[in-house]
DNA sequence: GCCAACGTTGGC
DNA sequence: GCCAACGTTGGC
């Protein structure tokens, strides 16, 4: 059974667009330093989808990937020089894990999070619950078919 | 730019 | 184990 998440990039750090013009339009989801966040991207299996968020700079849900990589140490961790060092992970010891993802599509209309906020049957979605920080969370099938039919109406 | 909400750290 | 202080996220 496939499952569907949901991942929150800033597209000033890396956009849908940086997905799509990736090699293979496939990249690792590297940095992610909450273990809440870590323990769903160890959940995630191949083929599970993956809608695509852009925060902060116009909110919303951009896009499509897919998981091609089950989680794997994040060698991120281990560089000193890297923005998400983290000296408690080691490659004896890794504490992060990453995924790889691959751009499926990007939507032919974005939906911003206000438009989200108004759609009947979203309201569970933990994307729009107050204080929502989760960069990595998992999407209701009902959910997911939703947000797939609004992206693509006319 | 502001600030609310959240997670983490560290003193005790 | 508690909790205050701090840093970060992210909507607005």
């Amino acid at each position: 059974m496939t499952a569907h998440w949901l991942v929150k990039s800033e597209p000033g750090c890396f956009s849908i667009d940086d997905l799509a013009a990736s090699e293979h339009g496939a990249t690792c989801w590297s940095g992610v330093r909450n273990y809440q966040a870590r323990n769903f991207m160890r959940q995630m299996q191949q083929g599970d989808t993956v809608l695509f968020y852009h925060s902060v700079t116009n909110p919303a849900v951009v896009g499509l990937a897919r998981v091609v990589r089950e989680a794997y140490p994040d060698h991120t961790a281990f560089d000193p020089a890297d923005q998400h060092y983290d000296p408690k992970s080691s490659p004896e010891k890794p504490l992060w894990d990453m995924v790889d993802i691959q751009w499926l599509e990007t939507f032919p209309r974005p939906l911003p999070l206000p438009l989200l906020r108004q759609v009947r049957g979203l309201e569970e979605m933990e994307l729009l619950k107050k204080g929502s920080r989760l960069s990595v969370m998992p999407v209701s099938a009902a959910a997911f078919q939703r947000i797939m039919e609004l992206a693509h109406q006319a």
